[in-house]
RNA sequence: GUGGUCGUAGCUCAGUUGGUUAGAGCGAUAGAUUGUGGAUCUAUAGGUCGUGGGUUCAAGCCCCAUCUUCCACC
């Protein structure tokens, strides 16, 4: 039994011309900066109110892996996950989730689900993929079948799956790549996207409430292309937009470059996610150009193999120096983690191999990156960003 | 006691008819990691080749003694 949705009665949500037919999520500037363009907000779901700017923990698999929803909601308050097209439609496969009655029935995370549209996993694949007019055909990772993925496909799938958020179908433009390649990869992505848009209009989300679809501006590292394609998004009228193609291996001041200039063009009351990003300095610096959004397998990737964010640096946890350094993970923290396990048995844990170790980790680190972004909302909200921001990525970086 | 066998990095082991500075895997110590592989990759440290003699231009390798491991037989 699916719940009607509160967000069905909106007043002021409005129809754009491409997204007929499509009542959209909300977005609201409570807060600007005076010394940057970072802004705070508030974004509407049908699942669910989310405070901007905000990061998204990972759940490839519906799932932020070695943590428990009630962690995940309740101790480090996450607004949001994201979650993968690619690899549910692998497994458990689009018939099981839907039978379910969708994700959030499927993994019992009542808040907002962001799908990404698997674009990104099908790049990442490297050899075992091949571009066609329609889509791409790849081969699973799982056990070698061969499946055609195509934008229509994508946003089949994501209807099933049926997140708050879905994303549109693109192909993240590898890095270096010359800019005759970045050109025609940016030209594909847009191509689907218009397949993407029109299929979306004439489908609906199957489990009862609604759903956004953000296009995604590419172009590599090239100011025209970046210029070029941010302007045919934002051109679509979609409720929020996204960035992609960048952290994938360019200098960061080029990723800086890329999403200063891109944020410029694209809306400015629309929210703006930038895929992917990133490190804790890499977030602040990307705030501060007006971002709104973001998701990063770092915290809980990195956190499975040792690596620590604090407030007052990195930690590996692994290194010797902590063996019996018996002071709390973090002692201003606010997560159970933080408080209640010294580094000298979380390093034990480690070294150990044991599971516990994994689970304290990303705990530590997602709260830690939860913790940063409602501190940059109340600096906002405060006037006090910039300054704040300049200090924090020094301190946040070092390494101790 | 007799005969055979084993001994090389923290661990498990390679090491050619004697020939450059004795290697590997694991472990250890560090580093990498950006729309997820609990994955992977990279680097570094670590050896009186059981011990003591001998042969030889040259010995982990051949010879002698001795200690040690395991096996068989009295």
């Amino acid at each position: 039994m699916v719940e009607k949705s509160p967000h069905n009665k909106i007043k002021n949500s409005y129809l754009c011309p491409k997204f007929s037919n499509i009542i959209h999520l909300q977005f609201e500037i409570l807060h600007r900066d005076s010394y940057s363009s970072a802004r705070a907000g508030l974004l509407t779901t049908d699942h669910g109110l989310i405070e901007s700017p905000f990061f998204m923990p990972v759940g490839t698999a519906g799932a932020v892996k070695a943590m428990h929803i009630r962690e995940l909601s309740d101790d480090i308050h996450a607004q949001i996950m994201l979650s993968n097209t690619y690899h549910l439609y692998l497994r458990p496969g689009v018939d099981i989730i839907s039978k379910a009655g969708g994700l959030h029935k499927f993994n019992g995370w009542s808040k907002p689900i962001l799908t990404d549209s698997g674009g990104y996993q099908i790049y990442s694949l490297g050899d075992i993929r091949k571009f066609t007019d329609d889509g791409v055909i790849f081969q699973s990772h799982i056990d070698g079948s061969k499946h055609l993925f195509t934008p229509e496909k994508a946003i089949d799938v994501q209807r099933e799956l049926g997140a708050d958020i879905i994303m549109a179908f693109d192909e993240c433009t590898p890095y270096p790549c010359d800019e005759a390649y970045a050109r025609k990869s940016m030209k594909r992505t847009h191509y689907w996207l218009s397949r993407c848009v029109s299929h979306f209009g004439k489908t609906e989300c199957q489990h009862g409430y609604t759903q956004s679809l953000f296009p995604i501006v590419q172009g590599s590292v090239y100011p025209e292309l970046r210029v070029e394609s941010a302007r045919f998004i934002a051109s679509q009228g979609a409720s929020g937009n996204a960035i992609g193609g960048l952290s994938v291996g360019e200098p960061a001041g080029m990723m800086y470059e890329m999403t200063g200039l891109v944020c410029g063009i694209l809306p400015e009351d629309k929210p703006r996610y930038l895929m992917g990003v990133g490190t804790p300095a890499n977030i602040l610096e990307s705030i501060a150009l007006g971002i709104d959004m973001f998701d990063c397998v770092i915290p809980t990737r990195n956190g499975r193999n040792g690596m620590l964010f604090t407030r007052s640096g990195i930690i590996n946890i692994k290194n010797e120096k902590w063996k019996d350094d018996f002071s709390p993970l973090e002692r201003d923290g606010d997560v159970f983690a933080d408080l209640q396990y010294t580094k000298a048995f979380l390093r034990h844990m480690f070294i150990s191999k044991e599971i516990l170790g994994a689970m304290i980790a990303t705990t530590h680190n997602l709260g830690f990156y939860i913790w940063l972004m409602k501190e940059a909302r109340k600096q906002i909200s405060e006037g006090t960003f910039s300054a704040w921001k300049g200090r924090m990525v020094k301190q946040l970086m070092q390494r101790l």
